[in-house]
DNA sequence: TTAGGGTTAG
């Protein structure tokens, strides 16, 4: 509808100087007026203020506004509308909206700037500047909430964040004021973009210009640069928020401590988690849950679980995920189901992430009945599985072989109306090739390819190429390879060279893979360790000792080493007295204590 | 009555 109307609304001004002359009275008449023909619950919702308001009520209480005689003010359905787009269903605020234009209700400056900020969010900008077109033709000026929440409309967009700076520049020019959320904005738009200096650099400026930078604004640097593993320069701003004299709280505290368990700093973690106490800071269920799914590995996550129960920080679903999640990667199974049937007494509901943990656990322990059975359980409590669900479940099914069980599946999520994603296309497609269907596999790429709008990934291309390359034929899977080069939209990465390179030595074809290990070096993806393992094998195999012996100079002047299976065919080539002990030395230290113990009998 | 926004799980 917004996008044939334009917006109308009376240009007057609704607070008259008289009026408000006359203070309470006149004050208490309205209200009266404001609120005559709706029901006592609503005047009751209304009057407190629409807190803690469900969506549902908040959408009859519009319709009862819009239907009782007189209406209610203008400032009534603007607190409506704002109270929903606090709810983040910018979508119903715009329908509403348009809603209000229908029935005549006249827009104002708030109401605009609330629809501008929806449309914003929704990513909808030409819309969002119509109205804020329309709103200044009807003589209201755009104050800075309006303009802030246009920035926030350039930098959410995928491609307009230059013009997210340009428009900082335009508002100072035009003599506005930018303030703490002008540039919170802009520096959350910097980081959604990846621009980490240029955001760090703004929060200098801030600074410079005489801005005082709020915890917000160190907030979000601090968790752009944690995200990013530039964890010192967190613990430097850290630093400077003390210099200036401003305390970190436990939210900036516990994004530190998680930016630097998740990049292998846990002691540093640890330590800060004691700074913290010390200054007084209590830790929050916020900090316990991050650390206890940092440090899963370790006992350590059962002890800070016990000891947030001690302190009486409650768990949440959150806290249980992780510990869920923890047993599960541990392969301790039985435990992540007590851990699940404790929350689930303790009243905390599990959600369907919960369920894909467990699920998850049991399929990649080959208990695919077990895990069919919690997706059961889901049911049962009236929650139905998402993507990530029935991919975990296909996946699972095809692990043990079982393609029928893992086909049934994939036709339930699509009769159930779950959308499959880019993942269920890979999971399909790798699990038909890994059980020796490589035709139903090449059926269904081709029709992803020339009859559905899925965008494939190189993941996709890498596994036909391997599927192909194991069904020994490499020439399918070099055109396949080519066809990539040549339509460019797929960029081949290591792992399709190494699945290649890997095709063709399986064929006995080393020229070519060495030839095309040439063109990686040259203008390709930089060769990992698979890369080096693969070929040096392959040189061994055919007796080549010099060109081997080269690579694995090469591959040790790269950092990597010797894999488990090379070492091993060293190994066996040592034993039959078709290699030198020399060899072995050169691939890498660890390798040397398999030369001090006994040849087996390979 | 309007705006931004920092922490945790698959």
């Amino acid at each position: 509808m917004w996008r044939v109307m334009v917006i109308s609304s009376t240009p007057k001004r609704f607070v008259h100087r008289s009026l408000v002359q006359r203070g309470n009275f006149y004050g208490f008449r309205c209200w009266i007026r404001a609120f005559s023909g709706l029901s006592d619950d609503y005047r009751e919702i209304l009057r407190s203020g629409l807190r803690d308001i469900k969506l549902d009520d908040a959408v009859d209480l519009f319709g009862e506004m819009a239907k009782s005689r007189p209406r209610p003010s203008i400032i009534e359905f603007s607190k409506l509308l704002s109270a929903i787009a606090k709810m983040k269903k910018f979508d119903v605020v715009i329908s509403l909206g348009e809603k209000m234009q229908m029935l005549g209700i006249a827009h104002n400056d708030y109401t605009y700037s609330i629809l501008i900020n929806c449309f914003c969010r929704r990513s909808e900008l030409s819309f969002a500047l119509a109205i804020l077109g329309k709103m200044m033709k009807l003589g209201y000026k755009p104050d800075i909430v309006t303009l802030n929440s246009l920035l926030n409309g350039f930098c959410r967009h995928g491609k307009r964040i230059s013009d997210a700076v340009a428009l900082v520049d335009q508002m100072v020019e035009m003599g506005y004021q930018p303030n703490t959320v002008t540039f919170n904005t802009l520096i959350h738009g910097l980081f959604l973009h990846n621009r980490v200096s240029e955001a760090v650099a703004l929060l200098e400026r801030m600074v410079v210009k005489g801005y005082q930078p709020d915890l917000i604004t160190y907030g979000a640097v601090i968790n752009g640069v944690c995200k990013r593993g530039h964890t010192d320069l967190a613990l430097n701003l850290l630093k400077k928020m003390e210099a200036e004299r401003m305390e970190a709280d436990v939210v900036i505290y516990s994004t530190i401590m998680d930016g630097l368990c998740k990049h292998k700093h846990v002691n540093d973690a640890l330590d800060l988690f004691s700074e913290m106490e010390s200054k007084g800071i209590r830790p929050d269920v916020y900090t316990y849950s991050s650390l206890i799914s940092c440090l899963w590995k370790l006992l350590e996550a059962e002890e800070l679980y016990e000891e947030m129960i001690r302190r009486s920080i409650d768990p949440t679903t959150i806290t249980y995920g992780s510990l869920i999640n923890g047993f599960c990667l541990q392969d301790r199974l039985e435990e992540a189901k007590q851990m699940f049937a404790l929350m689930v007494s303790k009243g905390c509901l599990p959600d369907v992430v919960i369920y894909n943990t467990l699920i998850n656990g049991f399929c990649k322990s080959k208990r695919v009945d077990d895990a069919m059975e919690l997706f059961h359980g889901m049911s049962r409590r009236g929650m139905s599985g998402d993507t990530v669900t029935h991919n975990t479940l296909i996946k699972g099914f095809f692990q043990a072989g079982d393609c029928e069980n893992a086909q049934q599946v994939f036709k339930q999520m699509v009769s159930a109306g779950v959308p499959p994603d880019t993942m269920t296309c890979n999971i399909l497609l790798d699990g038909f090739c890994k059980n020796g269907r490589l035709e139903k596999a090449l059926v269904i790429f081709q029709d992803l390819q020339q009859k559905s709008e899925m965008a494939l990934n190189i993941v996709t291309y890498n596994i036909m190429i391997e599927g192909m390359c194991k069904a020994g034929k490499v020439e399918d899977a070099w055109d396949l390879f080519n066809s990539l080069c040549l339509k460019g939209v797929v960029k081949p990465d290591v792992v399709t060279y190494n699945t290649m390179i890997s095709g063709f030595c399986g064929k006995g074809l080393k020229q070519e893979a060495d030839a095309l290990f040439r063109e990686m070096k040259e203008d390709g993806p930089l060769p990992n360790d698979c890369t080096y393992n693969t070929l040096i094998r392959a040189h061994l195999r055919d007796g080549d000792k010099d060109s081997s012996a080269e690579l694995i100079k090469e591959m040790r002047s790269r950092g990597f080493c010797g894999d488990a299976s090379t070492i091993s065919l060293v190994g066996n080539m040592l034993c039959d007295g078709r290699l030198h002990k020399s060899f072995l030395e050169m691939l890498s230290s660890s390798a040397r204590e398999i030369v001090e113990q006994p040849c087996s009998d390979q």
